[in-house]
DNA sequence: TTGAAAGCGCTACCAA
DNA sequence: TTGGTAGCGCTTTCAA
């Protein structure tokens, strides 16, 4: 094979009889260089396609230019595009991002969290697990002067930035709306109660229900477990068969509606007629579907951004930042499965 | 901030009275070494929490332990998969991946490319943009003695190995199934003729059909430019319009599929009943649809998995690979769509 | 079995 | 305005 070796620094130097620091100066665009220097210089560089070896920079620097980030998956609109939008502010300010998944398990969030600290990122991204009740591998990070930003599925076993959605809101206009649209009996297909995700949204659920005097039933609320189609399916089955049933279901994700939708069509009932649906996350999917499902947005493309700026900005400042939270807001996406005509 | 300084390989030695390098051989299990040496230094290096300073190895090894991977889109089903395939064997060699998304843009796949040399990547994975004519910025990688993979889709204006899936084949198996159900006039709702897997597919289609003595008529092959749902929709009106209308749909993605679905049940049309379909990808969402699609399975986690190892493998021997193709067969997923009673 | 020392490519400090 | 030089942390060759 070719492997040309690159050109450095030295050889410049020694090429044109001038030092490497000189090289070096002119190179980075340091002041007090004669123009005539840095012209040869660059004219030199230019010629013979000089590109600095990043790892020595990095070496030199002591850092990589290159994030970290965690998931619990990959394969999953949502993160994807989160990922897609931390990768486009990373890119603008010539970092890169070095992805890896949980699998939403504390064992391989842990595992991640090592490897990529061993690969040497100068910081950390992350959407923790389902199951992460404490933060050792997180904070790992933070003992080594390396700034840790959390996004959507947070925990506070560890100080630093948090961007958020705000659940409660995005549950509260969606159930509200649901409520306008003249839909009285509303039940929710939610998440587990000890995701604070899932909780946020339930509270949103109730307190729009509170404050349109509408009633509260327990038993209109089901909890699923791994947020599946099935689930959706199993749970709306058990619904409909209930001495009083709903008029209208707000799903915890649109997977989860996806499934409620799939059942009520397979026995009969007319969307939004007879029943009402909503979703959340707005997946790609949602647009799709017949009737197409009424959504919350949440913005995954600017949480990703926003949560690498910070990072970004904590690296720039050399701090590991406030314990503060950053909130975005939610989009209520108004399709058919919830237009009562 | 705290920014604990790590511990290194000097001050093990300096605590230990022994060299550096005795230090680094001890850890890094050569033999020639004493037992008791080895013991003491591991000891210590546990117990004072020692981890290599990746970047310092990395610049003396000349390498980063990171590949760069390339992708039109990151937030699509079937390249996230890919990435997620990727992600896992390179983790299980100690290698990484570095992100980027072309778009499906000449001039963003460039930039992305020129990215991730200068990030100082080992080697490169990607899937070509549609637009990809020439491969100068892929050519670079290999000036540099870094193999580069190509998967999915691929261009010949550069050599070296490529993992690609067997379109012909997946769409020839897809149409056989159609016509062994029973369905006699199909459609094929393709894609752009320039674009190998598209062209492969539609060959596949005519194949199946010139095999089973059915009739190929040019009017039912209508081209997508976009591969988006609107098409879908858009085409297949133009179909059940047509004088002597078909009797079954192989559409060319999952999405598309999707777009002729939403048609044909919005004019009254029954599925299987009246019309057969069939997507291809397999994405997500055709086991969600209803009635639930049949489609052609590409298998990108092990496709992201292959192309990494391929590379990983070049890597190890220090080549830049042999101009081969390695084809991944498909799975025909046979769902409701095309399941005529 | 161990040590000494060079050096990877670059930056930055101190001197001139 | 430029040069000399040390040194980032590690591996590896040569020597003892």
């Amino acid at each position: 094979m070719s492997d040309k070796r690159r050109i450095t620094l030295k050889d410049i130097a020694k090429a044109l009889n001038l030092s490497p620091s000189t090289v070096s100066r002119a190179l980075n665009g340091y002041p007090s260089l004669s123009e005539e220097t840095i012209h040869m210089v660059k004219e030199y560089a230019e010629k013979h396609q000089y590109v600095p070896n990043p790892i020595a920079v990095n070496f030199r620097k002591n850092r990589t230019s290159i994030l970290g980030m965690v998931v619990p998956h990959l394969v999953h609109h949502f993160f994807s595009t989160t990922i897609s939008g931390a990768l486009e502010a990373a890119k603008k300010n010539g970092y890169n991002i070095l992805m890896a998944q949980s699998y939403d398990l504390l064992k391989d969030e842990i595992l991640a969290c090592q490897h990529l600290l061993g690969m040497g990122v100068d910081g950390l991204l992350i959407s923790v697990s389902n199951e992460t009740r404490e933060a050792d591998h997180l904070q790992a990070f933070l003992d080594e002067g390396k700034p840790v930003v959390q996004f959507d599925k947070v925990t506070d076993h560890i100080s630093g930035p948090k961007i958020e959605v705000d659940d409660f809101q995005g549950a509260y206009q969606a159930v509200t709306h649901l409520i306008r649209q003249g839909y009285r009996k509303i039940a929710h297909l939610s998440g587990r109660m000890n995701v604070k995700n899932s909780h946020e949204r339930f509270l949103g659920y109730k307190k729009a229900l509170e404050d349109h005097g509408l009633e509260f039933k327990e038993e209109w609320v089901k909890n699923c477990f791994d947020i599946s189609e099935e689930e959706g399916f199993g749970f709306t089955t058990e619904l409909v068969n209930m001495e009083e049933k709903p008029d209208a279901i707000f799903c915890i994700t649109d997977l989860v509606a996806l499934g409620a939708m799939n059942c009520l069509k397979s026995k009969g009932y007319t969307i939004p007629d007879q029943l009402g649906l909503m979703g959340f996350s707005n997946w790609m999917l949602s647009e799709y579907t017949s009737p197409s499902l009424s959504s919350v947005n949440q913005f995954g493309y600017q949480m990703g951004a926003k949560a690498a700026e910070s990072l970004m900005e904590l690296l720039k400042i050399h701090e590991l930042g406030e314990n503060q939270t950053h909130i975005l807001k939610t989009e209520l996406v108004v399709r058919h499965s919830s237009l009562k005509p």
